[in-house]
DNA sequence: GTCTATATATGGATAGAC
DNA sequence: GTCTATCCATATATAGAC
């Protein structure tokens, strides 16, 4: 942000965050980012070993950049319920808005790579899902929380991530792609299933 | 399966399909396809026009041998909400059994090719679709069924798809990996909802 | 229908000048 | 730190022999 001079090596993961999000990473080649930046690949090797480390190092710059104005949701004094639904309504929003960063952990999640998963779970996601974790206990101590939340979670993310295709599908609405209609249709189904509208 | 003499875009097909799920469109060179038939590059292009028209045949042939189990359900003459059942727990043992295939839906839905969703939604998806749809219109009227068979799909998916990640999160147990465990919450929260356990 | 040989493009990476 | 120039590997795809 320093007008005078700001580190390249900052724009580079910048960008590289943007390009490895929209497209994976076989599909980002190291030109791609080059020209992004506005320098010359060969410019880029001297900031980084090689392609796998500046990818490495922008998803790490990635998860530590977006995080928690859902945590303040997750700890207010607010009913159980209405926590849930700020929880999801917020949720619904943060990950419309920033897609390529949904779209990179669900490449991650392709991947699989077990070291990685488990850096991600325990490192990153940790906090957050532990505390909707607790949030589901408390709104049905009966339930399976793991499952629960997951599905939570899922309802969200897959109605963002089916966007490109489900403008193909049946019964399509341009309001099926905002924020506030999903995470509403979602928050209605948690709490009253299929059965009620 | 003709002993004497198998059609060899049919082996093509078979090979690739592994292929592709397994690694993503943009990891599987048309080098490996053929070394994995046993015919060189070259002889590819005599049954397909390029990659890409091999990579719609392949996921087109895949699930069609899927859809068909799926399609005598939802046409059964069982009650709407059993038919509803035995959908979800048919539709999860089927991807659960084929994760690969899962695999390589989820990445087409990343990429988001705008050409490659309009082709699988039209020609591959849809009749599996247009018939979860009605279905779930049955169940309830009022509801929005695009969004709802989107939600049903998602459920199933996506417990499927964290499978890796659930192992290091909170509450983890190994029964949530089993096919019947995940189709017995989806469709119980779908009933449901979140409150009654 | 399948082959060899090759055209053509693109991608990752390096050497050395400035 | 960034550039030009280039190497080398790999990829898609084609031409033409068999």
């Amino acid at each position: 942000m320093d007008a005078v001079k700001e580190n390249t090596r900052q724009i580079i993961i910048d960008s590289s965050i943007k390009l490895f999000a929209q497209f994976g990473y076989a599909n980002v080649s190291v030109r791609d980012i080059a020209d992004a930046v506005g320098i010359k690949p060969a410019s880029l090797y001297y900031h980084f070993d090689n392609k796998q480390t500046l990818y490495l190092a922008s998803i790490k710059e990635s998860f530590s950049l977006k995080a928690s104005g859902l945590s303040e949701i997750l700890q207010s004094q607010e009913p159980a319920e209405i926590r849930l639904k700020n929880y999801i309504y917020k949720f619904t929003a943060l990950a419309s808005e920033d897609e390529p960063f949904c779209r990179l952990i669900q490449r991650e999640m392709l991947d699989g790579d077990e070291q990685r998963m488990q850096y991600l779970a325990e490192k990153v996601f940790k906090d957050q899902f532990d505390a909707l974790d607790l949030l589901v206990i408390e709104i049905n101590p009966q339930c399976d929380s793991h499952m629960s939340a997951i599905s939570i979670l899922s309802l969200v993310l897959y109605h963002l991530e089916t966007t490109p295709i489900r403008y193909f599908l049946k019964g399509h609405k341009k309001q099926h792609n905002q924020a506030e209609f999903i995470a509403q249709h979602v928050f209605n189904l948690l709490m009253n299933g299929l059965l009620k509208s």
